[in-house]
DNA sequence: AGGCAGCTTCCACTGGATGGAAGTTCCTGC
DNA sequence: GCAGGAACTTCCATCCAGTGGAAGCTGCCT
């Protein structure tokens, strides 16, 4: 290539990839040189395909110079699992309504516990999912109720794997994670407390699909009134059975639009991220 | 370039927004041979190509064979404008549960309006718009908001375009519409009956933003009980207000992540699509 | 008014992208 | 069970699109 040494072995594709990738953990927009060193690209080649990315509506450059995600990215990927989203959303709201408590339903990518729909009051409290946001298995109570009623493959392949630390009270000792996931498939509920962040707790159920896990719904709750969380069973678990009848004439392949194959793909360590 | 005739002028970046654009209108998985179609490439490209996104989690494989867009660009993609919404949702929300009607947010982009979020019951009405659509600004209660409330140059400019026909009631004569949208900003609020498609209606009203306009919120009602809409207004009048108050404190940019500057860009012919 | 950081343009070079063709798999109909 | 064919995958000689160092530009800060 160029003036002497290009960076062999890098298809563009993969260069489009980081300097979109640069954006998965910032809200911010970023200057075009934050991008270049978050990408490992040179400068000027960045400056190319970032013009390119913008003049196509992938990016956008916003008034104050710097560079964000763009309008039609984001309108093309809202075509992304839109069957498990436009189904469950109204669900997720009625939890919400008859609780009054943040309401989240999430899936598993990879290893992660991935946030599909989130529903919450204008009184914020402090959170560390969000929707396209992800956080370890083991931490939270969606996470634990994957982990519980996925193939036993799936819990297996995930206890060997070095478990965050994120608060003082994360259980990261696999034994007795091991022992809590059987807990949680026994009362088919699985609970947190400060384990992701301290001041706030969880509970969830999972949603079946033709006998498989198909994702888990679950109510996020300031630690200060989660004495006896399971008061909110009743709901969570009638929230769940309303949703199984809703999708249970839709392939869960359609629903997903994944496969959650074996493929447990490495931790690429996302921190848990803004409050 | 290989064997013989290259598309000249056509740059990588392009290809892959190419692949990527094929599943804008549809919910479906595609088949390698369809996106080549669609994206107008080699079928040996194309499969290059979506090799290579696959492998990085922007597309992906499901069960059947067929191609998906991936969950890691939705989860990218979930930052773009993630300010407004996530700042506005609840707003919608309330919205929602004060009225009981299917209710929304949406702001300009190019000469189309974008549907930004969405709140609605379990009980499905047809529905023409969904988050992540566009339609065109003539035809809706929150487009006829935008044209009428944003700078004069925009009404200008779209009232120059061919105006869509929707439905015998979608109202595509300029003239008429000029004025309408003089109505509009006498009233404060828009609506419509049935122009978007037969047998809903709808109303809206502007939301500002440092006295510009920032998005616009309105409900969708089936035309069955859609007589005497402004019953609605005191409600959605409140919720702009409140939702005014909640986004003053963040510059206008941040809040859209864009600059929606005088590029009204080309049609594109996106049809309305399923219901 | 000099320095500097960030952005944009330029251009000769070359290796990664290219796509036609051949090979493979997996149907479906007779 | 086998011919026909549609969809997908692999191969590889060709060559131009992509490349990135360097130089030029802009605007801000001191």
């Amino acid at each position: 290539m160029a003036g002497g040494s290009s960076q062999p072995g890098r298809s563009v594709t993969s260069k489009i990839l980081a300097i979109l990738a640069a954006f998965e953990t910032t809200r911010r927009s970023l200057s075009l040189t934050e991008i270049s060193a978050a990408a490992d690209l040179p400068l000027s080649t960045t400056h190319r395909l970032v013009g390119e990315l913008v003049e196509s509506g992938m990016l956008s450059r916003s008034a104050n110079g710097g560079i964000q995600l763009g309008l039609r990215l984001w309108a093309i990927a809202q075509n992304t699992g839109r069957q498990l989203r436009d189904t469950a959303r109204p669900y997720v709201q009625d939890l919400f309504s008859l609780t009054g408590e943040t309401s989240q339903l999430a899936i598993r990518d990879g290893n992660m516990s991935l946030y599909i729909d989130r529903v919450y009051g204008t009184k914020r409290i402090a959170r560390a999912s969000r929707v396209g946001g992800r956080l370890p298995l083991h931490a939270t109570a969606v996470g634990k109720v994957i982990l519980a009623f996925s193939e036993s493959w799936v819990a297996d392949a995930y206890l060997e794997l070095p478990l965050q630390q994120m608060t003082a009270h994360t259980r990261s000792n696999p034994k007795q994670l091991r022992e809590e996931l059987e807990r949680v498939r026994e009362k088919g509920y699985a609970t947190t407390n400060e384990e992701v962040r301290l001041g706030t707790s969880s509970i969830a159920v999972p949603v079946f699909h033709t006998g498989r896990l198909g994702c888990s719904i679950g109510l996020v709750i300031p630690t200060s009134h989660a004495a006896n969380m399971d008061r909110f069973l009743p709901v969570l678990q009638g929230t769940s059975r309303r949703l199984e009848a809703a999708t249970v004439h839709i392939p869960l392949e359609t629903l997903l639009g994944i496969v959650s194959g074996p493929d447990m793909n490495v931790p690429e360590e996302e921190s848990p991220e803004e409050g």
